[in-house]
DNA sequence: GCAATTATTATGTGCATACATAATCATGGA
DNA sequence: TCCATGATTATGTATGCACATAATAATTGC
């Protein structure tokens, strides 16, 4: 059998991104229409559609109608990070994944929590200090509150034996969550737990979970120094 | 007229995605085919098969062949962030955007420049340093090299009135780039530069293009102390 | 000459059909 | 019992056609 019998929206792909690539058709100027295209590219309008389309979403190109499809001159600078689960990104590097509670209290929330969660109420939180380690080293510390009228269940558990995360993937379904990195210099406490010099600069993520707006939980997450995420566009 | 003579693939992906929400598909757990699914929602297989693969990309389903469809039960946490040029970033606050060069010189790569850019060759690299102010306060300090074997253009330009990004953009096309994220403590010359005390924990953003293979340039960003980044999942 | 209207055109979407492909399931033989 | 083989099935892709929609170009009326 042939290897390639027909022209797939892939290979259309790719043929236009080598293009763009090679400078035939100049960053900002138009190109083809999706009829010519698909001729010269012995593929149905449909299939150069779904190419060209992807291409778009991609951020290679630009499409209007009636103006028709041009290259993008500046390409979205989108950043895509992935944040893994903190067990899955340690046990990838090869050590093993470890974590401790360190204190579980039931509280009534301070004033810049519920400013953060963006509620009124006095609800009970639920507030765990809990590290994390890989292997022996310690790989990040972490601060939870969680809301005890949106999640009650949270209150018979003890998070001895499972993180706080992934006890809530699993029990409560969420719809939105804001995330936030921003820098610390480590205090007394943070350079203690994380075994790093007092002052040193520390990579921290906060995070706040909401359910159709009834804010579910928010944690900071303090990782080790020299702690680095990395991506590609 | 009436106002939705057909049901879209995205009126689909709506009603989808409020199933998952609502917990009428439990995540984890298997979907109906698409074509129960076109026959109940009253739209072609195609259209239906249109929803779930962007579903899909989206990250929110998982399908497989013969398999079929299933919702995720740990969404890919992929974080989208935008990375906006400076200019743009600094007047969207309502301050304006000021830039300055400190020093141009043309150098030998210094080694870890080399292996950071994974180039062997001796050639020369233009090394820019640079400030941004949003109004009056400091807000980046820039550490630039651009490799002159790929990007010869820069040699004849002073970068005095057009900061080295704007600059790249507009005249040198790239492929590939790589982002660091990490963070920092400050220097003296970071701390003087960024009028911030010794010692602060800085955000720092690297950055290498390429294109086609070819190295043009690195950039190591240092931000105001208190910068952070947010998104939304 | 200028503004409002109409025609044109490129992309956007929907549909029915056909075939490809990858997993899974069922079957039968050693 | 177990493994190889083929049947089944859900998704993946390509195609031709029709109509919708938005933006531009051309035309008309004043």
């Amino acid at each position: 059998m042939s290897a390639t019998q027909k022209t797939s929206y892939g290979d259309v792909k790719n043929a236009i991104l080598k293009r763009i690539h090679d400078t035939v058709w100049a960053p900002g100027s138009l190109m083809p229409g999706e009829v010519a295209l698909s001729e010269e590219f012995g593929c149905a309008r449909a299939t150069m559609n779904r190419a060209l389309r992807e291409l778009a979403s991609d951020g290679v190109i630009e499409r209007k109608r009636k103006a028709g499809t041009r290259i993008k001159s500046s390409p979205t600078r989108q950043a895509k990070f992935v944040i893994p689960r903190i067990r899955e990104e340690i046990e990838a590097t090869g050590f093993d994944y470890r974590y401790a509670l360190i204190e579980r209290t039931e509280e009534t929330p301070p004033d810049w929590l519920r400013a953060r969660m963006g509620r009124k109420g006095g609800d009970d939180v639920l507030h765990l200090r809990c590290m994390h380690y890989a292997g022996s080293r310690a790989f990040q510390y972490e601060d939870r509150w969680i809301n005890l009228a949106s999640v009650p269940k949270a209150r018979v558990q003890a998070f001895e034996d499972i993180n706080p995360n992934e006890w809530l993937i699993r029990e409560v379904p969420f719809s939105d969550a804001e995330v936030i990195f921003s820098t610390v210099n480590a205090d007394q406490m943070l350079s203690e737990m994380l075994n790093v010099p007092l002052g040193a600069a520390l990579f921290t993520l906060e995070r706040i979970t909401w359910f159709k707006a009834m804010p579910l939980t928010y944690a900071k997450l303090y990782f080790h120094a020299g702690y680095q995420m990395t991506t590609r566009l």
